[in-house]
Formats: structure tokens, C-alpha cells, sequence
DNA sequence: AAGGCGGGGTT
DNA sequence: AACCCAGCCTT
């Protein structure tokens, strides 16, 4: 049933693709970056990021090259920063065994860090165009609503069964398009959250789900668990000229970034002025700042924060805490925007004025 | 098979 | 507030 698509996908997406930056020089380079850009994230935030990175590190050697903080710099505010990581060990990879090349085969791309199913299926079909589908969550929901199929999508063995579906009638010569055809028409008419443009979608008569007024019902998918939710207190400390950052743990949650020192759980003025005296910081003005929320996919943040003036550093020989000019930390470091709530306070002039609550 | 891993746009 | 996005890796 499936080859009846091809065909109508085809003509639709030579009339309404998107005008995109990859494909405007479709390199493998270029089409592998976007690729990992795109996992999880949405064409529009990736735009911005996809030239800013491509013009900073052009080529699979340039990449492999640069410095992690400076990489981390690039990706900051794209999230799931493992990416980035598992593309520059890739790099690695493909100028140690590659010539540093993309290789042109599935399972040798399957093969490399960051590089799961779909985006092997996509590299390989948009820059080498070998036959092989990329079935991403555009996919998923057109193939079930075309098919009416009820089965979750989240469990891989419906993954692999619409793969196994779509790899029978990859259009030969054209895979890459055809690839690109399912996922736009997934992102622009079959859309998720409301109802789908059926009225502009080239499949409408093939669409099982459309005929029978279920499209709604499609794709099936297993409820979430709730997120877990962590409470915080954030700290912007700082003395005359310069404010604390301090570098997290390399595995976990924000692995390798930057962030402002907190601990866990929403503390009082007292309690925050023993800490930073057990740290050997010397307080001399501490102020309340206001409370947020930072909503990751699996947790959230609540937190309230206090910004804090010390005594100059010289004396400070902390374990984990660097004290760095406002603007570097801005320029150079990278720090998530879970804290974006409070990294104002970083630069903002300490006026006494402002300061003498309490 | 299940859970960890960001951030933001839509509804 | 819930959903979900051109998913992958570890456990």
C-alpha cells in the first residue's frame, strides 16, 4: 500500500520544500551537522546555530580540533550537549580511519558516535543517496495515521516495522527526497498537538486514518511519567570586579558546562551566609532575588536565588569555584539557560542603594 | 525495555 | 499545563 505514496510525495515536495541552509550546499558535513542539530530540536532554533557553527568549524577537521569549551560554547542554549561531544569523537573517528571523510555507507555511519538509526538513514539517503529510510518522529506519525497502525510508537519494534515498511519502496535515485518529503510533510500538513491539514495533504486518499475521520486517534503513544521535581538555590556571588562560575561534573545533566554555585533545596539568608563562610568567603551584602522555574524533559527546577556581595578573592582558594570578569563569563564560558534567570545579575552594577534590605 | 538527556514553540 | 520536536546512549 505504501508504494502509492511515492509518486504524489514526490510532486508535493518538489513544489513546497523548504527553502533550508543545508540544502542549500547539501556537503555530508553539512547535511551530518544539521542532522544532529535537528535530533529533538525544531528546523527554527536549529537555523541560527547551523550557520553560526558551520562558518566557526567548516569541515570534519576543524571540528575535531576544537577545544571542548569553545565547542560547548557553540551548542549552548541547543541542549542535549552530548551531541556535540559524540559529533567531535566522530570526527575524531573519520580522520583517523576515514581520510577524514564521511563514509558513505549505512552501517559504517551507524557505526559512529552520536550517529543512531534515523540519522544514518538521513545522511546516508540526502548526501550519498543510498535507498535507505530515516524514520524520525514526522515519520512515525505519518506512516501510522497512512497505515491506521495502532502500534506505540515509542516501542522500537514499531520503529523497525515502518522502517522495514518504507526501506520496501525507497525510490531509487531519489531517497534523499523522498526521505525529506515524509519528514516536511510530517512538520508543515500531518502536524502534531490539533488537527492535521488533511485538505492540503497529497495523501489524503491514500490516508487510512483520514478515511475513516480517526486522524486525531494517530500516532498511539505510551503515556509519560511525570517529571521529578528538584527545589534549589542559586547563588550570583561576587566581589568588586569579578562574579563565581564553576565548571559541572563531566557526566550528567548539563555534563561540562558552566553554571552559578547552588545547593539543593530553597535555603534561608542565615543558612546561605554559613555556607559561604564555610567555603571561606567573606559576605558583606546578600539580597533575596526573585524565584523561577526551569522546566528540562525529565525535571524541573524550582528554585530562588540571593545575589551576594564578598570581600575581594585574593584570599579565596576554594575547591571548585572560579572567579571571572562578568563579560568573559558571557563571551567564553558556556552556562545553560536553566540559570537564565539570574545570570543578569552577573553584570549588573552593584549600587549599595540597591543592595540594604534586611 | 526503560530512563537520562535541553530548550523552546504550539495549542 | 501538556505535548512534542529531522533521537541517541546507557543501564
Amino acid at each position: 500500500m505504501l508504494e502509492q505514496i511515492v509518486e504524489p510525495l514526490l510532486g508535493w515536495f518538489g513544489e513546497h520544500a523548504r527553502i533550508l541552509p543545508w540544502r542549500e550546499q547539501p556537503q555530508p558535513y553539512r547535511v551530518w551537522v544539521s542532522e544532529i542539530m535537528l535530533q529533538q530540536t525544531r528546523v527554527e532554533a536549529v537555523k541560527p546555530f547551523f550557520e553560526r557553527f558551520t562558518q566557526a568549524l567548516p569541515d570534519v577537521r576543524s571540528l575535531a580540533e576544537c577545544p571542548e569549551d569553545k565547542l560547548l560554547k557553540l551548542w549552548e542554549g541547543l541542549g542535549y550537549y552530548n551531541r556535540v561531544r559524540n559529533m567531535q569523537k566522530a570526527a575524531r573517528n573519520m580522520v583517523e580511519f576515514y581520510d577524514g571523510e564521511m563514509p558513505a555507507d549505512y552501517e559504517k555511519l551507524l557505526g559512529l558516535p552520536g550517529i543512531g538509526p534515523y540519522t544514518a538513514g538521513a545522511v546516508a539517503s540526502i548526501a550519498f543517496e543510498i535507498p535507505v529510510p530515516a524514520v524520525d518522529g514526522n515519520v512515525l506519525r505519518v506512516i501510522t495515521r497512512i497505515t491506521q497502525n495502532d502500534g506505540d510508537i515509542l516501542k522500537q519494534s514499531v520503529k523497525r516495522q515502518v522502517e522495514e515498511e518504507l526501506l520496501a519502496v525507497m525510490p531509487k535515485g531519489r531517497s534523499g527526497a523522498f526521505n525529506q518529503a515524509l519528514m516536511e510533510l510530517g512538520a508543515t500538513v500531518c502536524v502534531p498537538n490539533g488537527a492535521p491539514k488533511c485538505e492540503e495533504c497529497p495523501l489524503s486518499g491514500v490516508c487510512l486514518a483520514h478515511q475513516n475521520g480517526k486522524e486525531m486517534d494517530y500516532p498511539k503513544k505510551a503515556q509519560k511519567k511525570p517529571r521529578k521535581i528538584e527545589k534549589k538555590t542559586v547563588l550570583v556571588i561576587r566581589d568588586g570586579s569579578r562574579a563565581a562560575i564553576r565548571k559541572r561534573p563531566a557526566k550528567g545533566l548539563l555534563a561540562g558546562l558552566y553554571e552559578l554555585p547552588n545547593l539543593s533545596g530553597w535555603l534561608s539568608q542565615d543558612e546561605v551566609l554559613d555556607w559561604l563562610k564555610q567555603e571561606g568567603l567573606s559576605p558583606i551584602r546578600i539580597r533575596r532575588l526573585s524565584d523561577a522555574k526551569h522546566i528540562f524533559s525529565h525535571i524541573e527546577w524550582h528554585m530562588t536565588g540571593y545575589v551576594v556581595l564578598v570581600e575581594e578573592l585574593e584570599n579565596y582558594f576554594g575547591k571548585d569555584m572560579l572567579f571571572i570578569e562578568p563579560k568573559r563569563t558571557e563571551e567564553e564560558y558556556p552556562i545553560p539557560a536553566a540559570f537564565s534567570a539570574y545570570t543578569a545579575y552577573l553584570q549588573i552594577r552593584l549600587g549599595q542603594e540597591k543592595y540594604d534590605e534586611k
